[in-house]
DNA sequence: GTGAAAGCGCTAACAC
DNA sequence: GTGTTAGCGCTTTCAC
């Protein structure tokens, strides 16, 4: 791909620089065919290796390009062909850690493509979504990566009648647009409650974030409550946080919980950040984990190996989400499929990492394992 | 901003389903033009809060373009008007917490303009660098942000004569194509080094990124040494690493170094995360911080609030550069100004927080303050 | 293998 | 206040 001779010349210096003899205009299409002596419909096509074109004007052409440093004008090109090479990628947030690591996946699968990602955030404000969508829509991009399934009926609509193909991400719990890559939260938060249940915990804290508008959050504390209630377990006692470290905050949590219920046995985090922090907390104060306490948290951030125990923790199957959601949306642009032919579900199986703050049988054998 | 009529309910979902209705072409402002009765033109100025148009032809124009479900066509709105509301956002990397904070910030004043940052990564290779400047640049944005002062000559001439605005961000060792801001990564390092052998500590070691591509890291490395040198001093060790989690590595290096050099008596890190990685390593050994030895990192990463001591490091006023980088372009792209009139420099002045892990004073009181 | 004409969907500029 | 005309810089299509 990039040994394409088009490709690699096409964007070099201006070798003559041409921005002190002309006055700033942009360089268009004709003024590479005047220097080069061939029409602008040649010229068109050599820069995008379409058709065939000599080798002798092919070379011209390239030469007089780079020469005067013209860069293609992509408005123009799009508007013509009516294609846009552009992925509208919407996301709640950059400093969560997750997303970049989707981003990274989402880029890595559509560097072998045409397409290219745009970003959009929302900070998790569904006006700002809608807004957000729209504009990445009035540029008419290929396909919509966008994360979650709570959309505004406005958000909905416009992908809905877009045209193109639309992938949710993150999570399968709720009715999809048109396809959907992602995890069941609410399996994540029962499947973990499972886990604790069968290692012989039973005074269970939950720590987590206040923010209503994090649904996923929200699924996962429903799937844990819920797979509790089935052993006959309530929670013992929950806080919610909002703004400031997460990791100082998983601290404070933690001291202020234990505080109020020494009997606590495990903390479940809804991230695995605070996770952190309690873990932190716990060591400090010589707190047996995961033997009196135990502790685990959510998304396996990689960034978190270096701690004194591996906090448990569950993948949520970021980047191969992030894989295959570029994945769809890459097979529908090169069939030149506009969205219509129904969407895909995939629905991908989180693991349990026990980490170091998880004891695996139960204490006291109460709960024999399968 | 958000209460003009036509901002918010040119987002509207469309009443009508129309996607079932027609055959699944994008609409165009002369299918609102046509529903409502009135000329596109009209249509076009409705759509765009431009010029008076009657209330009463406004509310029909409205009602008509959220029935459909309008949404305006950038590309040819672009074309025809020469305008291209973008702003190019060029950075090494999301995954470093750094850059995810700088992006907040030109978001935040970009907010308040008509202008929208689209972002552009390049893992630290200049190759990728040029073939994202490329893209972007052929997409005519009002201006580019992009990090750093090294480029290759080719994205250095397509930027030097694009006739826009560039600002060159984080760092301004070196000479800026047009305007910069950042900090000097010399002087941060150099900073440092004064600010340790003021404390008193003398065997010192460095512990870095392996990547001969991050700039700013290598100059802070030279500003560092060369204060040193300047006081009769050497680096005792140094480490550098690449890949992996940065927490664990910088735990793993820390260890190694120490073995090796039992009388170090401080760790100069090349970021906070490894430097974190190196506390919790210290601490969890019993070694005294910052009595037996002192740490500092870099970049003041509020993430690591929470950790048992707080790092000493320095601030890279990320949040600053980002401001005045969007305030820059913002300025410009309201005057109207290509980008001629001569670039702006701005350096601004990192502190020094010197944390739980950096004595103030020297313990054997060597080198009096001042 | 190359060129000429038409037009993508909008907006600037000017008429009315 | 509203409509008309003429492009914006490309690519499509078709002729040669």
């Amino acid at each position: 791909m990039a040994l394409t001779s088009s490709d690699s010349s096409q964007r070099t210096a201006p070798v003559t620089d041409q921005s002190n003899s002309s006055p700033k205009r942009p360089l268009t299409l004709r003024d590479v065919s005047e220097a080069s002596g061939v029409s602008e419909m040649t010229v068109s096509r050599v820069l995008r290796n379409r058709g065939d074109v000599s080798a002798g004007t092919r070379a011209r052409v390239l030469e007089a390009a780079k020469e005067l440093g013209y860069v293609p004008n992509k408005i123009a090109g799009a508007l013509a062909s009516q294609r846009v090479n552009l992925v509208a990628v919407i996301i709640p947030s950059l400093s969560n850690m997750v997303f970049p690591e989707v981003m990274t996946a989402i880029s890595e699968v559509l560097d072998d493509t045409p397409l290219q990602p745009v970003v959009g955030v929302t900070n998790y404000k569904p006006e700002r979504e809608e807004k957000v969508l729209y504009e990445m829509l009035s540029w008419r991009p290929s396909g919509v990566i966008i994360a979650g399934l709570e959309h505004s009926d406005a958000a909905k609509a416009m992908m809905a009648s877009a045209g193109i193909p639309v992938v949710e991400i993150m999570d399968t719990d709720g009715d999809p647009i048109d396809s959907v890559v992602g995890i069941s939260h609410r399996r994540a938060g029962r499947m973990m409650a499972e886990t604790i249940i069968k290692a012989g915990y039973r005074k269970i804290g939950f720590l987590g974030t206040k923010m209503p508008l994090d649904h996923r959050a929200r699924k996962r504390f429903e799937g844990f409550t819920q797979a509790l209630a089935k052993a006959g377990l309530e929670i013992v006692d929950k806080e919610f946080y909002a703004g400031g470290s997460a990791l100082a905050k998983g601290r404070e949590m933690t001291a202020a919980m234990l505080a109020r219920n020494p009997g606590l046995d495990f903390l479940y985090f809804s991230n695995d950040m605070i996770g952190a922090g309690g873990l932190l907390y716990c060591l400090e104060k010589g707190i047996d984990v995961p033997g009196q306490i135990g502790l685990a948290g959510f998304n396996n951030i990689e960034l978190l190996d270096g701690l004194p125990k591996r906090l448990a923790t569950m993948d949520a199957c970021r980047a191969e989400i992030g894989r295959k959601a570029a994945g769809i949306i890459a097979d529908r642009a090169a069939q030149g499929d506009d969205g219509g032919s129904g969407g895909k579900r995939i629905e991908l199986s989180p693991t349990i990492n026990p980490g170091d703050t998880l004891r695996l049988r139960p204490s006291q054998g109460a709960y024999p394992e399968d």
